[in-house]
DNA sequence: CTAGGATCCTGTCAGC
DNA sequence: TGCTGACAGGATCCTA
C-alpha cells in the first residue's frame, strides 16, 4: 500500500480540495469496503461538512461537522481520486488516476458540493479490496485498537527514545519485520523498510538483538530521510504517474535506491542489487553494503 | 507474550 | 494462445 509519505501526500491534496465542502451523497459499490448502515450515512455523513483531514501512521482521518470521522486505510492498492473543478489523485499509482470513473476498482463514491460546474466527486478505488473506510465518532478514533497501539510518528517530534524501547520488544525478530511492525514505529512499509536498511547498511534479516542502539538510531534516521525525500518529490500522485508530456513516470525513481531496483547497480558501491524474501515480503538488498551479522547462537 | 505462516482480493507477468 | 503459479507499497488471524 501507500506508506506514510504516500498517505501524507493524499492528506495534503485532500486538505486543499475538500475541506469546507459538504458531502451530498455516498454511493457504496462494494459493501465490505465501507461497512455502515444506510441510517448512519443519512444521519452522520450526508449534509455534513468536511472540517479537517488528518493522518496517523498510514491512516487517513476525515473529520465531519457531525462529530463523526471517516477513517480510511488504503492498504495495498487503495487510492483517492478527486474529480471536479480540478482533477487530482493520490495513493496506489495506476491507470484509475487518469481513466473514466467509476471503474471496476471503484469501491465508494462521494458526491461533494462546491464545484464550479456542479460536479465534484471523490472516488475510493481499491483493486484488491483490502482497504476500508469506517465511520467512527471523532472522539473515539484515537481509541480504535489499531490506532491506540501504534508506535511513534517518525516525522513528528522526537520518536527516537520510544522507537528504541519498542523495537527492543522484538529482539528476536529480523530487523525488517520489526520496523514493519506498526506498533514499533508508525508508517513504515515495504519501500521505506528496504530503503532505511540500505541507508544504514544493515542486512534485513539481522536479528534486532544483534544490532546496537546506535545502529538502530541510524536505521530510524535513514527511514526518516527516505520519507522526507519521497514527500518533497511529491509522493505518488497523478502528477508523478503521468508527467507533463503525458508519459508515464515512476515516482520511485525520484528517491529509491534499492526498492524494485534488483538487477541494477547499488548507487553507493556499484554491486548488483538482489531480491530476497524476508518476513514474507519481497526484499531488496545490496549484499555488498549490507552484510549479515549473525552473532548470537 | 512473541514469531511465522495463511489469509483477505484482483490483476499481471513469467514460464511452460 | 492458454494455463498456472508467484507475487504484490498491509495488517490480522491462527497456530505453535
Amino acid at each position: 500500500m501507500p506508506e506514510l509519505p504516500e498517505v501524507e501526500t493524499v492528506r495534503r491534496g485532500l486538505e486543499n480540495l475538500i475541506v469546507g465542502r459538504k458531502i451530498l451523497n455516498v454511493d457504496i459499490l462494494n459493501p465490505k469496503s465501507f461497512l455502515v448502515s444506510a441510517s448512519e450515512i443519512e444521519e452522520f455523513v450526508v449534509d455534513a461538512e468536511i472540517i479537517a483531514v488528518r493522518r496517523r501512521a498510514k491512516v487517513l482521518i476525515i473529520d465531519l461537522s457531525s462529530n463523526y470521522s471517516l477513517v480510511i486505510h488504503l492498504k495495498m492498492t487503495g487510492q483517492i481520486v478527486f474529480r471536479g473543478s480540478e482533477n487530482w489523485g493520490g495513493g496506489h499509482p495506476n491507470d484509475s488516476f487518469v481513466g473514466d470513473l467509476p471503474d471496476r476498482s471503484t469501491r465508494v463514491e462521494f458526491e461533494l458540493n462546491g464545484s464550479a460546474d456542479g460536479l465534484s466527486k471523490l472516488f475510493f478505488n481499491d483493486q484488491r479490496k483490502f482497504g476500508w473506510i469506517k465511520l467512527i465518532p471523532t472522539l473515539a478514533v484515537e481509541k480504535m485498537e489499531f490506532i491506540a497501539k501504534l508506535g511513534p510518528e517518525p516525522l513528528i517530534g522526537n520518536p527516537e527514545t520510544e522507537f528504541l524501547t519498542r523495537v527492543r520488544r522484538r529482539n528476536n525478530s529480523a530487523v525488517k519485520a520489526a520496523i514493519l511492525d506498526q506498533s514499533v514505529i508508525a508508517g513504515i512499509g515495504n519501500i521505506y523498510a528496504d530503503e532505511a536498511l540500505w541507508g544504514a547498511k544493515i542486512h534485513p534479516a539481522t536479528r534486532v538483538r544483534d544490532i546496537s542502539d546506535e545502529q538502530l538510531r541510524e536505521i530510524l534516521q535513514s527511514a526518516i530521510d527516505a520519507m522526507n525525500k519521497s514527500l518533497s518529490a511529491g509522493g505518488s500522485t497523478m502528477k508523478t504517474y503521468v508527467n507533463a508530456d503525458g508519459k508515464k513516470g515512476n515516482y520511485l525513481d525520484l528517491f529509491a535506491n534499492v526498492f524494485r531496483r534488483d538487477g541494477a547497480s547499488c548507487p553507493r558501491c556499484g554491486a548488483i542489487i538482489t531480491k530476497i524474501r524476508i518476513a514474507g515480503r519481497g526484499t531488496h538488498v545490496c549484499l555488498k553494503c549490507q552484510k549479515l551479522r549473525a552473532k548470537s547462537q
